[in-house]
DNA sequence: AACCCGGGGTT
DNA sequence: AACCCAGGGTT
């Protein structure tokens, strides 16, 4: 054997173990983590704060979710409370994190543990699979990191490390299965989570989008990719299409007494989905500003303000023109149709950040 | 397989 | 302004 030589297909034990040794020296310290030390100490990881974690970082960053784990495991420590808590205070403490849905699901999903299974989140992939808001990756995931199976865990920082480690030049998303099973072979029997969690880090900190810092990763003399000069340009990816621009009109109604403002209810469903918002006409490519008055809620002396409120979804940048109406005495606007929010508590409301820019353009 | 879902960061 | 990042659900 030559071991003094860069090996390029070096075993998978091999791999995960100098894999493992780095994330010994260099594992972040997380909210909802256990880390190597803890761990060897005998603190388990807790399956609720795993999967509420997971499902928070689903598209979403660590920066952007440690603060609203922090509100939400001191608001609702176990599952039970989050099974019962009323889905209006889960929505308003999501507000701002994005993608609704998933939080409609995780109260969908905490009501099922908490009734199906006695407050116990089921310990196998296969199980953890069928929960609202559990996909591949976050059954994969809490299967190992909490429960310790063997599992391959596959998300962003994954694709991205093993098609460079594997010079995987198949585009995705063709090539996930691929590297599906190269996460499988790579997975050792001991430590799976922390393997997992190893490869995601790596991921996260040094086999970067871009400019990765091979210099400093502990696979830089087995990596194909980083061998061939090509990590930086991989993985490989379809082209994307580019997003259409949707206008149309928001409407702020302030009660001239109390500073109150008028919101409602968006659907249940899609964009937004039981989000609270100003009344407003539809969003729409061919939307013609030059009538949003006719959009109006109901009759006021509507005022335009200045600019419009710009602000980019999934599929599409949205532009808004923002109206301001002072009213007073409009007790008779029907609770069906939505309610005056006090100006102190607006805050509180489950507004979606395009949301709180048409209240920022309208009251300041 | 294709499409629907936010928000924040960097260049 | 343009680009980048990143899973689950639905159809």
């Amino acid at each position: 054997m030559q071991q003094t030589m860069a090996d390029p297909h070096q075993s998978p034990s091999l791999l995960s173990s100098s894999l493992l040794e780095w994330y010994d020296r260099h594992a972040r310290t997380l909210p909802w983590r256990v880390g190597p030390e803890n761990r060897r100490l005998g603190e388990v990881p807790d399956p609720y704060r795993i999967w509420l974690s997971e499902v928070m970082l689903q598209q979403t960053t660590v920066a952007a979710v440690k603060s609203y784990f922090e509100v939400f495991t001191r608001t609702w420590p176990t599952v039970k409370d989050l099974a019962a808590a009323d889905e209006e205070d889960v929505m308003k403490a999501w507000a701002g994190l994005g993608y609704y849905s998933r939080a409609r699901n995780l109260k969908k999903c905490a009501d099922l543990v908490a009734s199906a299974y006695g407050g116990e989140f089921p310990d196998t992939e296969n199980a953890l699979l069928k929960l609202p808001g559990i996909g591949p990756y976050t059954a994969a995931a809490i299967a190992t990191i909490a429960f310790d199976r063997h599992a391959a865990v596959v998300d962003g920082n994954v694709e991205r490390v093993l098609s460079r480690l594997k010079l995987i030049e198949t585009p995705l998303p063709v090539a996930k299965p691929e590297i599906k099973a190269v996460m499988a072979d790579l997975t050792p029997e001991a430590r799976p989570g922390d393997f997992a969690q190893a490869v995601m880090d790596l991921g996260a900190t040094i086999c970067t989008p871009k400019k990765p810092a091979c210099v400093l990763c502990p696979w830089r003399e087995t990596c194909e990719g980083h061998r061939a000069g090509l990590a930086e340009t991989l993985p490989r990816k379809a082209p994307k299409t580019k997003k259409p621009t949707r206008h149309g009109a928001a409407f702020v109604a302030v009660d001239a007494a109390s500073g109150a403002v008028f919101l409602r209810r968006r659907p249940p469903e899609g964009l937004l989905g039981g989000m609270t918002e100003v009344p407003g006409s539809v969003w729409s490519e061919d939307f013609d500003t030059g009538t949003s008055l006719a959009h109006a809620p109901f009759a006021a002396d509507w005022q335009k303000r200045t600019g419009e409120v710009k602000h980019t979804f999934t599929h599409f940048h949205l532009k808004l023109t923002v109206f301001r109406a002072e009213m007073s005495g409009n007790d008779q606007l029907g609770t069906d149709t939505g309610w005056w929010s006090a100006a102190d508590t607006l805050s509180e409301e489950a507004l979606p950040t395009v949301m709180r820019k048409v209240l920022t353009a309208a009251l300041d």
